[in-house]
Formats: structure tokens, C-alpha cells, sequence
DNA sequence: CTGAAAGCGCTTACAG
DNA sequence: CTGAAAGCGCTTACAG
């Protein structure tokens, strides 16, 4: 992944020792010990060809050697642009968010710019208005959005109308291509079906997210979708609509359970409510997988902490954030963007112990 | 808890509908509408009391009806400071790190403050240069430091030394009041142990952090300290040291639950290694808490999903970065920093199903 | 209580 | 390829 820094003084090591007066030289410091022009030094740092070579290396060296690094302060000023990107996100799983946002830390090292953290309640009434205000105020550089605000068309009109640069995380193309990170959540659905299918199941059970979520909308389709096309029918006493929260997982699976005939194997859509499946089985004397399969979604560290360790859809969410970040900072927007935005980021089963074939 | 904030502008509602030029008004603007200077508004954005009561009312209605807020970049290049916050941590959870975020940006919120998130190894060579580079270059205003990082006097030391405002994190006082949040981990370890002992344990284990971490010396020693004064002795042979991590959980509670006699109850100094002991617990065929009691330590979501839920000792991490934001934006640091390092965050203990007396 | 001047550290036109 | 002037939107002395 191509770093397309704007500039490369800020990978100015520290200052170099002994180099005295307290490390708070500013360009015309550099322009004075370089004898050309602050324009001159200021080309450099913002990497214009209209720079000799020579006078480009020796001015690179010299800041180098004096540790000299840019003010963020006073080029965002001059840019009237800062150099800081937004985080925005309404309420996904701690980890999810923590993930994220060492993925965009990842894409952003050594650039220059800086990850503000923005959460924000979308139920609120004019939350649109607060991050437009955060945005424009900060003068921000771009904005990430995750699910669930990412899905929020309005959101994004508003941001698009001020100008400020952003890219959504969601499970479908919902905007440009330079706008997006795709997270193929309806394929993965169906990899889960495909999977259960494979291993014999035919009374399989759904617990979906909320409707309003449209990964869980994307989930629970791509597995009814691809159980269908393998024959096998999902009424709808087999689906549960839970709010991708534990306390639902234990209340779906608890609906689902006492259904007769019993379902094999439930396939929660993500790894909280099968969490809450596994407390619900093990209240219930159910075994897993013996008496049930259970497949999650997420690969969050929950997974490998049950007991037995659960079968999951792994999303790599770091690399969601890193691939948005990287798309954010292209250098032509949104052309490059759109060029990186063709670095697909899907998941993939991994499987451990809680599925296999149904006893019978 | 008192909002010290630099600046009442900041609080400025969206641009009043219909005020027309795009929002983006200046200073200058403010100035020649109220018929006064620009230092006079100056005046007012910084809460200086040498304006008229009345002349600074008809600024600030002015300013809200024009949805003025001032461009924190220029007011971070006048000042020499940026009115930004940074967040440090090494490696904590995923939960600790959010509600601690959570926590900072509820103190910050209408302050014109931003959080601007930096995880970093502590264990990496030179890894205190990266981040006085981060402060430096930033102009941060202050800096929040959680555990490990803000254990570490070095780095303290490297911050005090280029001026830069922090607060440390910790279970122990280790520097001034006012760059101090306490944790009071050893009081907490305490209240575990005379839960247990209460309950009519006395052949309890315990099962460590790292030795690194002075949380993990405050909690076991807290632990066993408490124990001792209640008469009951905690040989080396009950005592594991764990990493913090689920896996170290597991091998922990499996090293120590085949000593005979086998402990009746077992205090995980975080929640993660409980939910290890539950799962070595489970594979060894003991029931929590028929056979083993567990107390756990920091009330993750974790604790509540766990069967049967864990008795644990909740750290209000939420709190905790509430408090260190608040004593950052102190008006006269250190002085009101440290009248507020008084407000104290305790941990103390959850009880939920995974304790009762040992069997005869 | 109020203001005119100079400056924070950079960049954008505009010339050459 | 290089530079002198003006400006980004604020604040700090310094006067009054």
C-alpha cells in the first residue's frame, strides 16, 4: 500500500543531538542555513518537482539534521485544511472500534496526519449537524465512516456538501467507488450456509441483527439465499431477529430452541449473540456441537475464548481501516481512491469446534 | 465536575438558517458587525473579564446568530498550542481503551478540545522519543497516559521536560497530585479477599498479571495482604503469574486447581483470566461455583456474559478518563488540577453467581 | 475597558 | 527553477 504522504519532512527524525536552540526551528531557520527563500523550503516539504535536485537534497538533508518538522498548526492555516482525520461511529463492539482504529493508525504513520475519535449517537435528533460542525470547524482533512452512521445517506450528503472528503465501510456500494470499503457481507452469509450445508445440516435456525442494520440485512440474506439455492428452506419460525447484542443471542436461541423439531445448528450473525446461543444451550443441557452447530460472525477475541471455541466469519477490521485511511490520504481524490478501492477486504470462515455433522 | 473551558465560542450553535456566507466568518467579520475590534472579540472568545458586560453580551449573541466559532488553528499557531488532547496507551483492552476514550471526550465535549488517539510499544526501542515527537509536533495541550505507559517515569520525565501538561493513570501515587489519577487497585485486591474469606474460603489461589504491571502487584498484594490479616496464609504454590490474557487464565487455573488439596476459590486479577479459569474449570468437569468459586477484576461485558456471571470488581474506566480530561483543561494548572485529583474513583466489588461458601 | 501594530509559521498567487 | 509580497485567522505585547 503506497503511502501517499503529502509530505516527507514529517518523518523528520528526532532532532538531531546537540543540535541546540530547542529543537523549535521553523522554516526560515531552514531557508536561512539553506541560503535560498522559505518558498523554496516550502517547496520541498510539500514535494514540488520545481525544485533542483541538489538544492532539493541539500534542504532535505539540513532538515534532517536540524530536526526540523513542519507546524500542523501553521500549514493547515495557510491550506485553510488541517491535517487531521475523523473517526465517526455510532456504537459497534469496542473491539470492532479499537481495531479500526489501529488499522487507520497503521495507514496514516509517518504522514503527518493525526486520528481524531468522533462517536455520536444517530438516533439523536440533529447528529448530522454535530459532525458537520466537528468536521467543518476542525477543518477536517477526511472522515471515516463505520457502520452504522457509514450507512446514513443524509450523513453523507451533508459531509459531501461542505466538502469534506470521507469514505464509508459498508456491506454494499452505496456511493462512488472512491467513497467505499466494502465488507461482502452477503457473501460471507452464504460461506456460512454453504458450510452447515456441507456438514449436513438441513433444520438450520437464523439469528439476525436489527433490520436497520444493513449488514445483518446482508448476513442473514447471503445465508438464506445460499441455503435456497442448495435446497433447503428457512420458515420463518426459524429466524430471529436479535440486536446483535448478547442478552439477544440468549433470547433467540432460547425461542429457537424449543421449536420441535429442534434446529442442528443456528447461525448467529455476529460472535455476541452466539456467545448468548452458547449460554443459552448450556442452560438448556444442550452440547455443543453435539446437540447443536453454532457458527458466529466477527472472529472477535470472544471466539477463541469459548468453550468450544467458535466457528466464525472472520472480518478483518483492521484492514478495513487501514485500506480507508490509505484511500482517504490519495493524493488525487478521489482518482486514486477509486484505484485502491479495488483492494477487496472480505471475510472468510474459520473454523474451530462448535459445528459438526447433526447426530441421527 | 466544573467545565473549565478555554472558551465559551465554542459552544457556538450551526450557523443561524438564512445567515448566508457559507459559514465561514472570521474574526474580522465579528469585529466590523459589532462595530468594535478584533481584540475586542478576542476579548470575549477568551472569557477575559476586561470587556462591558454589555459589549461582550452583544458580541456573543452576535456570534451566535452568525454561527462564528474561531478556527482552532489559528488560535493553536497564536497561542503556540493546539487545543488538541492526546490519548497514550500501550497495549490495554479493547473495552478499557473505548470507555476510557468515552470517558475523555465527555469531559471534553463544547470545549473546542479534540482527542487524538496514539497507541504505542512500550517495549520498542526509543518508543518515549516517538511520542515526545508526537507531543512536540502537535503542540499537544495535554496528554492522557493509561496503564502501562503511564507507569513508566521516563516517560513522565520526557514530557515534563518539553513542557508538555499529563496525567498518569495508576494504581499508586507516583508523581504529583495534580498529574495523578488513582485506581486504588490494592484497597480493591483487598475487598476480593475479604469477600472470599467472608464467604468461609480459606484454601483461596490467585492468579496474577504480569510482574510489570503495577496494577498486578497492587491487586495480589491487596489480595494477600488482607488475607493475612484475616489469618489465612496464600503459600507460593497458590500463586500463578498470568499475563492478563485469557490463555494464561487457562494454564493458570489448570496448574493450580491439580494441587491437592485443590483451592475452593480463585481471584483472576482481570476479567479475561477469569473467563480462562471457566473454561479450564469446565473442561476439568468443575462446576462455578459448586466446586470453584471465581472472583474476576474490571466488570468487562465479559463478567455479565459469562455462565454463570462473574463476581468481579468494577473499575469505572469511563470515569477515569472523564477525570483526567477534566484535570488536563484545568483553568490554572497545576492548582485546580489538583483540587480536582481529589475526586477519587474507586473500584468495588460486583457480586453475581460465581461465588458461594465452599462445600464440606 | 479598548485598540493599532506586529507576529505565530506556513502557503498562495504573482513575477521573473 | 527561484523569490518577494501578501495573507490564512487568531493572539501577544504595548499604548492609551
Amino acid at each position: 500500500m503506497s503511502n501517499d504522504a503529502k509530505t516527507r519532512a514529517h518523518e523528520a527524525a528526532a532532532p538531531a543531538t546537540g543540535s541546540g536552540t530547542h529543537g523549535k526551528s521553523t522554516i526560515n531557520d531552514v531557508a536561512r542555513l539553506a541560503g535560498v527563500s522559505k518558498k523554496t523550503v516550502s517547496r520541498v516539504i510539500n514535494d514540488s518537482p520545481l525544485v533542483r535536485p541538489d538544492t532539493r537534497q541539500k534542504i532535505l538533508s539540513l532538515m534532517q539534521e536540524m530536526g526540523y518538522a513542519p507546524d500542523p498548526q501553521a500549514r493547515g492555516l495557510a491550506f485553510r485544511r488541517s491535517f487531521l482525520i475523523g473517526l465517526v461511529f455510532d456504537n459497534p463492539t469496542a473491539q470492532y472500534i479499537v481495531n479500526l482504529q489501529y488499522g487507520a493508525l497503521d495507514a496514516l504513520r509517518d504522514s503527518g496526519f493525526e486520528l481524531v475519535v468522533h462517536p455520536c449517537d444517530s438516533k439523536s435528533e440533529g447528529y448530522i449537524e454535530g459532525i458537520k460542525r466537528f468536521a467543518q470547524q476542525q477543518k477536517l482533512y477526511g472522515v471515516i465512516l463505520i457502520p452504522r452512521v457509514s450507512e446514513d445517506q443524509a450523513l453523507a450528503d451533508a459531509l459531501k456538501e461542505i466538502g469534506c472528503r470521507y469514505v464509508r465501510i459498508a456491506s454494499v456500494p452505496m456511493d462512488e467507488p472512491a467513497n467505499m470499503v466494502l465488507t461482502h457481507d452477503r457473501q460471507a452469509g452464504a460461506e456460512a450456509a454453504n458450510y452447515l450445508e456441507s456438514l449436513g445440516h438441513r433444520r438450520v435456525a437464523l439469528i439476525t441483527g436489527p433490520k436497520r442494520y444493513r449488514s445483518s440485512i446482508e448476513r442473514g440474506g447471503g445465508f438464506t439465499e445460499a441455503l435456497a439455492k442448495r435446497g433447503i428452506e428457512l420458515p420463518p419460525e426459524r429466524v430471529y431477529e436479535g440486536g446483535y447484542t448478547f442478552e439477544s443471542g440468549v433470547a433467540g436461541a432460547e425461542a429457537l430452541l424449543t421449536r420441535h423439531p429442534r434446529p442442528t445448528a443456528i447461525f448467529a450473525c455476529n460472535d455476541e449473540m452466539a456467545a448468548g446461543v452458547y449460554k443459552a444451550a448450556l442452560r438448556m443441557g444442550l452440547s455443543i456441537p453435539g446437540d447443536l452447530s453454532v457458527v458466529g460472525y466477527d472472529d472477535s477475541p470472544l471466539a477463541s475464548q469459548l468453550w468450544p471455541a467458535l466457528t466464525t466469519l472472520r472480518l478483518p477490521v483492521r484492514d478495513l481501516g487501514r485500506q480507508a485511511a490509505a484511500m482517504l490520504l490519495a493524493e488525487n481524490w478521489p482518482r486514486a481512491a477509486q484505484a485502491q478501492a479495488g483492494i477487496s477486504v472480505s471475510p472468510h470462515l474459520v473454523v474451530r469446534d462448535s459445528c459438526q455433522p447433526p447426530q441421527a
